[in-house]
DNA sequence: ATTGAAATGTTTTTAAA
DNA sequence: TTTAAAAACATTTCAAT
């Protein structure tokens, strides 16, 4: 990807602003970078193609569709051959309850974001699902009290 | 919020599209839910005051700005009044580097997620501010090896 | 290589049926 | 809910820097 390495001012400000409003217009997006339409377009849609954007979601609040309960769930496996790690993946993915799961250094493999009506639900998914698998040793599971900082995207050097 | 606790089927498909293209036009995600382009912006933006969508954001690969390293740091405060509890919070928002922080159970008080640069820059991060605040407790750091399955959404019961 | 202005086609939005 | 008109917008082209 050759020209997206090269990020400069306009380009952070255009990603800042994407970040907090990512339907922002074209012309509204132009206007608070100072640039022509033409040439705004052109720098997000090159941000785009190179994959420095990559993607635009809405941010749905999960309380809101009866997601009361997050938590964070960490996981051992007891074997770690590749295909114990692949199967593991697979169900990972597989999981509509695992909205993130990240393969980390430190005594636990695994840390799982898992999301859930209530703990009945939680619990059913825990034990009938995580732990039905062979392979997962260690299970270790935090609720998530408050939110103390939410996701509002990346830092961005000079806005 | 009345008429955003009631979210039909159609709803549902909003949020889903929405969730994974968050800037369809308002013509495209008609068509997709079968839907008059009229009656289709009029449930999206009751979705959007009724704060079941909470907002919409450009999505950013990291590594292609130049974050590189990602953590989760668990750490347990010393003292828990009110007035330690809210300079924490303050602190975490303050520090662009933590992209999430959440106040769990278990035997860590909060979980940060955090970006930075390179280990050198984590490094500065974790020593030079995380540990500098008096209050900060017992500190425990694990590095992103891989990310398994990556923050796509909430699921949506029924698409 | 990147920009701004003009031209074109599309989409959103309003208001009315 | 649909339709139709108006406004706003995205997108392409092209000349200029």
């Amino acid at each position: 990807m050759p020209a997206a390495d090269t990020l400069d001012r306009i380009d952070l400000q255009l990603l800042a602003e994407l970040q907090r409003q990512g339907r922002l217009s074209n012309a509204e997006l132009a206007e608070r970078v100072h640039l022509s339409p033409s040439a705004c377009l052109r720098r997000v849609q090159r941000l785009e193609r190179g994959g420095v954007i990559a993607g635009y979601r809405a941010e749905v609040d999960p309380e809101r569709i009866g997601l009361g309960l997050t938590a964070f769930v960490r996981i051992r496996l007891n074997h770690h051959d590749a295909a114990a790690v692949a199967d593991f993946a697979g169900s990972v993915n597989d999981w509509d309850e695992v909205v993130a799961c990240h393969a980390l250094t430190g005594d636990m493999d695994y840390l799982l974001q898992v999301v859930a009506a209530d703990l009945e639900h939680f619990s059913s998914f825990l034990l009938d699902r995580v732990l039905a698998r062979p392979g997962v040793g260690d299970v270790n599971s935090s609720f998530v009290l408050r939110t103390v900082k939410a996701m509002r995207g990346l830092p961005l050097p000079a806005g």
